[in-house]
This record gives structure tokens, C-alpha cells and sequence, in this order.
RNA sequence: GCGCGCGUAGCUCAAUUGGAUAGAGCAUCGGUCUUCGGAACCGACGGUUGGGGGUUCGAAUCCCUCCGCGCGCGCCA
């Protein structure tokens, strides 16, 4: 009989460690009486040395108490686990991560923020899992808006050597503002008067001339001309100086050799176009080249009228690209959730027409991993005091300044460990502090809903945050630096659960193989926010009743000491997964 | 209009994916400590999980319906 036994850990300490749940879906399956099917279940299995006790509740719940020796057993294992305690992995395929996604000649902001820091913390979850991970930063380097941007500042003869990413700006928003017709266009639409509409015709002259102007460099570009190749290359080098410079800040993973945008599948777009016409997926409509759907009116446009593709033709040549080509059999694509229904399109598209297959024929999941929006106070989209946008560039300073605020005025205090260091000593654990405090409110809430953007509360380091992790941390690290014990000595010492809260804290440190599985399973990051938030409480529990340095006898306190040992390593290792540094002292 | 998503304590969010008495953090009030680092710990207050109906041993979670909010809807990316 096949079943999934549905153990759980217990949701009330006094029922035990663990609870069983199989036996009342069982018993609906079956048609018999879910005590009874406990009961019979309790009496076939062999709990000797595992178990102290076992007995049927409720409606049908089958409480287990796992033995000291049983429990410490298992933890010796886990100290000694490199990969702490997660099986080698079962598919031998990659997984590919879209994250980032900047577009050339744009500013990052906050939505970025999101897409990055949850791609990298995704992509680290599957490397803790042992799978080969290909982050893919889909940069948007290609098509019109670029080439408006390019043609623009060569007008204006820009000194492209000396180029900021400011001067790229405004040259893209002037450039999108010069080209606009949007009068005219509504003119026509409306069937205006001849009068008005050759009024309407002088007065955007100037406008048709830079599209023109335009067009025509995008041709060169697209022709491969070797100067405005170069131009454009600069125009990507430019803004990507602030996405490495981003990255390191955030703790991220994300460098020049992730760059893999639109312009890497131009040369692939006509063959996703001749692919989805020869297998008779896609149909001529209004001129322009579109996938029908069964279940759904609108079709997916993946050509325009003029021959033109479009954002689904290079989505599509990405898709087969990555798993047919990166391998991957699970590829997440981290991108704000207003896309759903676009992705929703692509992958069905791809999977009408088999491209949802790695090379050896493997099925692939290609997943959307929508996330919600960043809000202010008045919760509409963050923007400035002034109704900017806020650039990720001024956030993530200021969560470093205000980090680096709070550690100064606290080494101040002559009793703290880091009284006394060196100004940049200080600066650094600043900043790992506020970058702490800004990633983990992103990453411990549910990633698909919008969430309030508030500095304050995340700096305030008191409560569910980041610092409060790595307060909790860097006191463990203390413990351990001032046991005088060397770090052989301590691996070499023998658990010894004897208290509750010993045994509490043992049993959760059990959990983090399940939590990261389950993490790579779902995809919800905030699983391990809560998994390191509870082993914090506990470990904070421990810590209150169970002396460890000045401990009974040196047995006790060399146990304690284990305990402390693997919990703190156990505590960093959570945190990475999140992309956050553990400072021992801060 | 059609489609998708979301409504949980005053505020910001959880809830081990259908499990036992819905939990935290802020805020408010009270307590612990001659500290293993107080960025801590313990407690109190606070709920008709938007409303109503249904499914079953059991629902914040699944289904239907209404209300409210957000987002997206062919030649931009």
C-alpha cells in the first residue's frame, strides 16, 4: 500500500514531537473508522529505540515521542553532514533562474530589487540542493527603444567615453517623448478634419524625422555596423555598471557572465516564427503571425503585420534555449506579477509545440514566479517625496547608512564586542546589518502579494527581522569564541538532549534539509525566514535556561557548546540562503 | 465588458499546503535581569479569517455566490 504518511511535526509540544495523519485520509478512502485504522496502524509498527511513545488522539492522529537517544543520534549525523542533512538530488538536469532583468539605458528600482534578490536567493536554495543553476539575467538590449536612445545621443554628438547612466536616462526618456505622435495617431483615430490633421502633420515634423533617424540606426545595428555596434555595446556597458555595483551591495550573484538579454536570441526569432508555422501552431491574422489557444479568445501575437517580433518571439526562443540548450527541467522565471497572463501564453505556446523538453527528452516546468509590487505608506507604488521613483541605488544607501548608524552608537557602549574597531570595520557591518533588515521583509512574506516598503519598521533590528537573525547569530559566535574550546574539540564531543529545550531546538535543527526541499518544491522563499525565525525563538529558549559556559561539569558544557556549534552554523548557512551575511560581532 | 489575483488582530504579516485551541512583530499595558552581548526573554490586551451558502471527521485554505480593492487585456518591451 502506497500512501503518503503525512508526518508532520507536532503543532502543540504536548502531543509530542511528531504527528501521523495518514490514517484519516485513509479511512475516508476506505470507508472504515479512522481511530480504529490508527490503532491497527500503531500495532504493525516497530518503534523500538525510535520511539518512548505512541497513541492514537483525536478524530484519528497518531502522537509520537522520539527517544533522547534516537534524537541525538540524529543530530551527530547532521553535525557531521556537510550538505546539513540534504539528499543528493534526484534530477540531474539544471535549473535556470530568470532574475534582474534591467533594461538598457533605464534606472533600477525597486521592482528590480525584487526580481534580483528573489532570483538569487532561489538560485542559492537549488545550489544547497546540489542542482546545476544557470541565473539569466534577460537584459532588454535590443529593438527600437535602444536603438531611439542610441540614434538620439548620436545627434546630439555625446561623448560616449564619459557617458553616465543619468546622461543614458535622459536621453531615453527624451527620446521616447520627441518620437511621440500620440496626438496625431488620436487624430487619425478619431477621424478629425483634414484641417486638423495636416495642422497636427506640421506640428510633428520634428517627431517623424527622429523616428526615422531612429529606424534607421536600429537597421545599422541590427546589419551589424561595426560602429554603432560599439556605441551599443558601451550604451549596455553604462548601465550595467550599476547592476554589478547593486549586486555586490545586495549579496547577490549576479555579474557580467549572467548577461544573456534580447539581443543574444536575435538570430533565433525568424526560426521560432518558421517552427510554429511548418507544425501549423501558428496562423496569418490581420497580416500578422499569431498562436490560436483552445481554451481562450486571444490568441499570442508572436509577429507583427510588418514582420516585425516581438517580446513572446524572443520569450519563445528563450524558452527552447534553456531547456533544450541550458539543460534546464525546472526553469523559473522571476518577474513581476502583472506578466501572468503574457507568461501564461508563452509556456503554453512552447508546450503546444514541444519545447518544454530538455535534450534527453526530460519534461520541463517552466514556472512563473509572479511577484507582487512595492508599496508606500499610502500603498500605491513607491515613489519619492517629489513622486519619483526611487532608484535602488538611493534605498539600499540609505538601509546602509541607517545600519551603519545603529552599529556605530552601539560600539559606542564599551561593554560590546565591537567597541573600538576601525570606522570601515564598523561601515561594513553596517551594511550588512541594513541590507539584512532590507532583503529578509522581502523574502520572509509571501512573495506573490504586494508589501508596504517601510525603512523604519525594518530598521528598527527589534522583532521578525534580518538583524534580530544575525543578533542572534553573532551572540552564538560569541558564546563559542569565548569557550576557549577549539573547534575539533567541540565536533569531537558527544550530544546530550538531557533539558526540553535542548531537545526542542535539536529536533527543529532536524527540519532544515525538509525547509530547503520544501522551499525548492513550492518556491516560497518566506519558508525560510519562519524556519530561522523559530530556530532563533528556540535556540533564544535554550539559551535562557540552559547555561552553557558556565555549565554544571565540563561534560554538560561541552555538549552545550555542540549544540551551539551546529545551530550557528546551521543559522548562517539559512541566512545564505537568503544572500545574508553573519557577521560574528556587529 | 472579459480575464487573473488578493481580502486574516488598530498597523505590517504568518499559519508546516485540508489538521487539534488561527500565531508573530510593531503599538498599548505589565513583568524578568548584580547579562553567556538587553538588537533578549516571559505575560496581558486584541479575531464572526470581507458577507452568505456548500463539500467532510475537520476549512483561513477546496467549490458556488455576492461585496470591496488591485492588475492585465494584438502588432511596446
Amino acid at each position: 500500500m502506497e500512501s503518503d504518511p503525512q508526518i508532520r511535526p507536532s503543532g502543540n509540544v504536548k502531543f509530542g514531537d511528531f504527528q501521523v495523519n495518514a490514517a484519516m485520509a485513509l479511512a475516508k478512502e476506505r470507508g472504515t473508522n479512522p481511530r480504529a485504522l490508527a490503532e491497527e496502524i500503531l500495532k504493525a509498527a516497530d518503534v523500538a529505540g525510535i520511539a518512548d511513545k505512541c497513541e492514537v488522539a483525536g478524530p484519528g492522529f497518531i502522537n509520537v515521542t522520539l527517544t533522547r537517544a534516537c534524537t541525538e543520534s540524529c543530530l551527530t549525523k547532521l553535525a557531521a553532514s556537510e550538505t546539513f542533512g540534504v539528499p543528493a538530488p534526484m534530477d540531474p538536469h539544471a535549473v535556470v533562474v530568470d532574475l534582474c532583468g534591467v533594461n538598457v539605458a533605464k534606472q533600477m528600482h525597486v521592482g528590480h530589487l525584487r526580481a534580483t534578490i528573489i532570483g538569487d536567493s532561489l538560485a542559492r536554495v537549488f545550489e544547497r540542493l546540489g542542482r546545476k543553476v544557470w541565473r539569466e539575467n534577460h537584459l532588454g538590449d535590443w529593438g527600437l527603444p535602444i536603438a531611439m536612445t542610441l540614434a538620439k545621443l548620436m545627434r546630439e554628438r555625446a561623448d560616449f567615453a564619459r557617458l553616465s547612466l543619468d546622461d543614458l536616462n535622459h536621453a531615453y526618456r527624451g527620446a521616447q517623448k520627441e518620437t511621440s505622435t500620440a496626438d496625431l495617431d488620436a487624430a487619425y483615430e478619431n477621424h478629425c478634419g483634414p484641417h486638423r490633421i495636416a495642422e497636427f502633420e506640421i506640428q510633428y515634423e520634428p517627431a517623424r524625422a527622429a523616428m526615422e533617424d531612429a529606424k534607421k540606426t536600429l537597421v545599422r545595428l541590427q546589419s551589424g555596423d561595426p560602429e554603432i555596434v560599439r556605441l551599443w555595446e558601451r550604451l549596455i556597458e553604462v548601465t550595467m555598471e550599476q547592476v554589478y555595483e547593486a549586486a555586490r551591495t545586495l549579496n547577490v550573484k549576479v555579474g557580467r557572465e549572467n548577461n544573456r538579454g534580447e539581443s543574444f536570441f536575435r538570430d533565433r526569432l525568424a526560426g521560432v516564427i518558421d517552427a510554429f508555422a511548418k507544425s501549423g501552431l501558428a496562423k496569418s491574422d490581420r497580416g500578422a503571425m499569431v498562436v490560436p489557444f483552445a481554451d481562450r479568445e486571444r490568441p499570442l501575437l508572436i509577429q507583427k503585420s510588418d514582420g516585425g517580433f516581438l517580446y513572446a518571439t524572443t520569450d519563445l526562443a528563450a524558452v527552447r534555449f534553456r531547456t533544450f540548450e541550458l539543460d534546464g527541467s525546472l526553469v523559473v522565471y522571476v518577474v513581476d506579477a502583472r506578466q501572468r497572463d503574457h507568461f501564461k501564453d508563452v509556456f503554453d505556446a512552447a508546450r503546444l509545440i514541444g519545447w518544454n523538453k530538455t535534450a534527453d527528452g526530460a519534461e520541463s516546468t517552466l514556472v512563473h514566479l509572479g511577484f507582487g509590487a512595492v508599496l508606500g505608506s499610502d500603498k500605491k507604488p513607491l515613489k519619492t517625496r517629489s513622486g519619483e521613483n526611487f532608484t535602488l541605488k538611493d534605498l539600499l544607501d540609505e538601509a546602509c547608512e541607517r545600519g551603519t548608524a545603529e552599529v556605530t552608537r552601539r560600539a559606542g557602549d564599551p561593554n560590546a564586542p565591537t567597541h573600538g574597531l576601525p570606522s570601515d570595520e564598523l561601515a561594513k557591518i553596517g551594511a550588512a546589518v541594513g541590507i539584512a533588515a532590507v532583503k529578509y521583509a522581502d523574502l520572509s512574506g509571501d512573495l506573490t502579494k504586494d508589501y508596504v516598503f517601510d525603512l523604519d519598521s525594518m530598521i528598527t533590528f527589534e522583532g521578525d527581522t534580518g538583524p534580530y537573525l544575525q543578533y542572534a547569530h553573532a551572540r552564538i559566535a560569541s558564546i563559542l569564541a569565548k569557550s576557549g574550546e577549539s573547534p575539533a574539540a567541540i565536533a569531537a564531543a558527544s550530544f546530550a538532549l538531557a533539558e526540553p529545550a535542548e531537545k526542542t531546538l535539536a529536533l527543529h535543527l532536524l527540519r532544515y534539509a525538509q525547509m530547503t526541499l520544501d522551499v525548492g518544491r513550492t518556491l516560497e522563499t518566506n519558508r525560510v525566514g519562519l524556519y530561522l525565525r523559530t530556530l532563533a525563538e528556540l535556540f533564544n529558549a535554550f539559551y535562557q535556561s540552559c547555561p552553557v559556559l558556565k555549565a554544571d561539569d565540563p561534560a554538560t558544557r561541552l555538549a552545550r557548546l555542540k549544540l551551539c556549534a551546529i545551530t550557528r552554523a546551521i543559522l548562517a548557512d539559512g541566512l545564505s540562503l537568503y544572500g545574508i551575511v553573519a557577521p560574528d560581532r556587529m
